[in-house]
DNA sequence: GAACGCTTCAAACAGGCGTTCGAATACTAG
DNA sequence: CTAGTATTCGAACGCCTGTTTGAAGCGTTC
């Protein structure tokens, strides 16, 4: 499961992001981590100090990666012509979907944010909207500027419904959803296809 | 914090909903809620036999409730003359909203559903969506039946969309969004709005 | 090859966990 | 009032938790 070539610090993060995902931040101990990824017990603290700030590495390498896509993204939509509100909800979930489906990791990661949003631990919550909250942010403006007769009400409470739509989703994805017989690549066009025609009509609602 | 004119068995489920909703269930001890319940440690296995049966116990309190409020709701819709999607989408929404804000207990159960649905944990999962199941498809025949242009697969996705929006969306209901100044029952309404207007247009997209 | 910093290791630490048990208490029926 | 049941209680059980420790193993540099 595992790769052993990969240095220790990798393989408890990768082992981390598995067993968190399937059973929550408390429900794995660091001895089933450890385990996992073939490596001692002690390992973890010498490499990130505590469980609490493995859990934050965790975050953090993935968010990174997230949120640097997606801001990639919504520049080359700004940049062109005239962006549309279906190509900003692209540059927004595309990412989010590679990152779900890409094989070597991340695949779990989806459901950790999941487990995220569902912990009202305070700590873990503030860490995750401080390196996601700008981009958000910056979602909204493109957005509103996009729908400008859209209250800012009504924005916001539609961009949450958008996320949670995105993230509840995709916590399944390729668990349940996928058919037998085709290709993640195509499953993810999929969703993602119908993701944005859902989205944008949600969001254009009179 | 606990009502302690209730009876031993409530308030432990009370004390339960709210510290796992809290932590989550790994992240929550047995300790913790007696404690909050104040009542003895022991009284959990007395009463329910396992720390997994009370989680059990608690989710089954507060779905057949859920359930019967929107069947009861989607029962009524039917029989009108002429039930519209907003109307339906009324009656999914409503009773998860009601159950929500509702003071005597429940507001934190939504936030279980959350954890629940972020486990990956086989057995909790089927137990939801087996006490879940078929209310979702009866909404969903319903809604196949007023949008008779929209295909299968297209309809599966978009209601999986909308149950994620409504579900992540209700998560933080009354912690955040909640302005100053106005009553639980106002921001309901504003909330119920907001979200059938969106979940329908989005449903209705082309 | 000795000395060095970096990493790994087995073992132990104190403390918390879910669960069990037998005695003590409360309550109800006869 | 008494007998019997239902509930509560404190204490303990064995197990697992995150973390620490000091020794052992490593590759590099002088």
């Amino acid at each position: 499961m595992i790769n052993p070539h990969f240095s220790t610090k990798e393989r408890i993060l990768s082992a981390a992001e598995d067993l968190f995902a399937k059973s929550g931040f408390a429900g794995a101990s660091l001895r089933q981590v450890t385990s996992a990824a073939n490596v001692n017990l002690a390992a973890v603290n010498y490499h990130f100090g505590s469980k609490e700030n493995l859990i934050n590495e965790l975050f953090k390498r993935r968010l990174d990666d997230l949120t640097g896509a997606r801001m990639a993204a919504l520049d080359k939509v700004k940049s062109t012509r005239q962006p549309t509100l279906e190509s900003v909800l692209e540059a927004f979930v595309q990412p989010a979907l590679s990152l779900a489906s890409d094989r070597g990791g991340g695949s779990s990661f989806v459901r950790l944010l999941a487990h995220a949003f569902a912990e009202h631990d305070q700590r873990l919550r503030r860490f995750v909207s401080d390196n996601y909250g700008h981009v958000l942010k910056e979602f909204a403006k493109v957005i509103a500027h996009l729908l400008p007769h859209l209250s800012k009400d009504a924005l916001y409470w539609r961009l949450d419904f958008v996320s949670g739509a995105l993230t509840y989703a995709m916590s399944d994805f390729g668990m349940i959803k996928k058919p037998v017989g085709i290709t993640d690549e195509q499953h993810r066009r999929t969703a993602a296809e119908h993701f944005v025609r859902f989205a944008a009509a949600g969001l254009r609602a009179p």
